[in-house]
DNA sequence: TCAGACGATGGCAGCTGCTGTCATCAAGTA
DNA sequence: TACTTGATGACAGCAGCTGCCATCGTCTGA
């Protein structure tokens, strides 16, 4: 284990986002992260990439969540059920730690360097449920499409949650949006 | 005007588009792009606010250009179409420059922190559209979703025009991904 | 024509993010 | 008990970026 304390990654974790909250992000040094947490900055970039990769790291569950749902999905579906399904999932996932979420989201909103981070994250959620669509022999650019599209639904849906003073239920927001693309699309 | 040769905003942008496609964003540093334009590392930090935007300084036009062909659509247009409508302006706009486009394009595909600074631009202009739509009477959630629905349109319809040899028209690509994205999230 | 305003640039110091390298320490293992 | 392994600390150093002030060319008004 770890050489004094243990888990000293979440202790980061938790040091960062609260000093982010407390001074925003550009105010605050990665030094000071590690102070609070006990470590040193040098320890800090062996648990995350950069600075703002602290708030993200757990993504890469979410994508493996969306794809091996995507990937459970019978072949009857339609791409964008699939992918619909899937976000529904995911969405639940995220309702369970509502608070924690809209803590981060916050801190996200507030500094456009988060914000970028967040938006490649997603891009590449888009990207992954493609590459699954594809191996499901859905061709191109219909993959790519309905892949985005879902993200488009989620992104509206999330916004929608987070903002909300009543806190409605994330996938059903989710399903909501999906049938508004749908209005928004149809031919009249 | 300038203090010797003229111009050195366009001459820094030169700079770091052929040393990034040459060496590659991060083993190009700001320094060396100053140079090659007969320039010092500080003056390129007046012209622009970090090392990306050197690629993406034109964003703000093509976002008046998508902002005021929306605004110019009469008010019997549906929302997705009015969005469909500009983006196709754009694209008309960008085909002029189609050899620019493609070389930007795959510098930036090169480096994940100039996607970023990509997708944020995009984001940009979906939230753009969305304003616009909203001043002209659509109600959220349909007029962000509208807006988000283009942008997943636009990156699919760029992507394909960027990536095939064959040189079609964008315009044309960006109808037939928005036709794509109908039969996607059409119900059965 | 000349003095001063003004805008763009250069030069320099300094902070911070981030990396490479090596030493150190705790715990497990033979 | 000696050796290995994995996480951490310590330190040097580069590059991105900013603040500050000096400098230079051009424009403007008397």
């Amino acid at each position: 284990m770890g050489r004094w304390e243990p888990n000293g990654r979440g202790r980061l974790e938790r040091a960062a986002l609260e000093l982010y909250q407390e001074r925003g992000f550009e105010q605050t040094t990665v030094a000071e992260i590690a102070k609070r947490a006990g470590l040193t900055e040098r320890t800090f970039f062996r648990h995350f990439a950069d600075k703002r990769e602290v708030l993200f790291w757990d993504a890469g569950a979410l994508q493996e969540l969306l794809v091996s749902t995507v990937a459970r999905m019978p072949d009857s579906a339609a791409p964008i059920d699939a992918v619909a399904a899937a976000l529904e999932v995911a969405g639940a996932l995220l309702q369970e730690r509502r608070e924690y979420s809209r803590k981060r989201q916050a801190v996200i909103a507030a500094n456009p360097e988060l914000h970028e981070r967040e938006l490649i994250k997603l891009a590449s959620l888009g990207s992954a449920m493609a590459e699954v669509l594809r191996r499901r022999g859905v061709r191109e650019p219909t993959a790519s499409l309905t892949a985005e599209a879902g993200i488009a639904v989620f992104k509206v849906a999330f916004g929608s949650w987070v903002d909300e003073t009543t806190s409605r239920d994330l996938p059903q927001l989710i399903r909501e949006s999906l049938d508004e693309l749908r209005s928004v699309t149809a031919r009249r």
